[in-house]
DNA sequence: ATATGTGCAAATCCTTTGCACGTGC
DNA sequence: GCACGTGCAAAGGATTTGCACATAT
């Protein structure tokens, strides 16, 4: 999808919730739109000042739930304090699982398709309806732990 | 297995690592291994005080670690700011899923074996090794939703 | 025009840490 | 005895919030 064609769609998102759609909150969203890794609050807060410099972070921290509820963005959390989001070209979040390499710091999406059948058949039993999971596997970095060194590290 | 036994399985490990028995440790052990439910750092704090009240804050958050590494606790990170534990009674934490409803604030622990299956694969063709991996559902009250209420509710 | 949104800085919340004192081995 | 562990209170770091001003509709 387009850059174009996915702001468009923000816009129909904002104007659907009766929010506005302010300069920051667009400077925010292109922004994020191109990353094409994971960044962190503070990283789109430098990359959206870039564009806009009157953002601020209190702002980002303001957008960030709304393009996730419209499904621009994913929030990744690793558990390791700060979070983490990660464009949603595609559409589907429910059907990615994380791997995360505690040697690289890296984090890799991987699809994981039976993971919305499990979340439905689980809480069904459970009399409940599943809004959304999260698999994620922690792990090491092999040739980091034989060479001492890592391609993917920083 | 008996609070006796795993009390001692507890020491042995302190041991093995060089680490002291000391009352305090060992309050906040007596503390976690009968909870039924899931707990927080702080209701540990008062759990382990009223065995020993000259725990501190500190003592729990360090300990936690301890407990968690010798797999007497599970760490249940729902993203939600605090961190949440679970006594570990069976000993295996990898094959463990959580399901957690937004409307009763509520935790289910169940079996999923798939999914270490899953880490392995998907790890070895990244070139990684496995350390865990964590499944959690996030779900809605089906009951609250039409009634209002829910008996699970607090 | 006016309800919403914004920047700023202070506040929050859980968790970690420095330090002087206490204690298991 | 001495290294390790502890309590206390202060620090830390990501995120949230109150408020006066700005702006999209």
């Amino acid at each position: 999808m387009s850059i174009t064609a996915a702001r468009e769609k923000f816009r129909s998102f904002l104007l659907k919730r009766r929010l506005r759609a302010t300069t920051q909150r667009l400077a925010i969203f292109d922004a994020a739109f191109p990353q094409s890794d994971h960044f962190t609050a503070e990283e789109l807060l430098e990359h959206a000042r870039k564009i806009d410099d009157s953002v601020s972070r209190a702002t980002v921290y303001r957008t960030l739930p709304i393009l996730t509820a419209s499904s621009q963005l994913r929030e990744v959390d690793i558990g390791s304090g700060e979070k983490f989001y990660h464009a949603n070209r595609e559409g589907d979040s429910t059907q990615i699982a994380q791997v995360v390499c505690g040697d690289c710091a890296k984090i890799f999406e991987i699809s994981a398709p039976f993971m919305s059948w499990y979340g439905s058949t689980v809480s069904s039993k459970l009399g409940l309806t599943p809004v959304n999971q999260r698999l994620q596997v922690s792990a090491r970095c092999n040739s980091f732990h034989q060479t001492g060194t890592c391609a993917r590290r920083e």
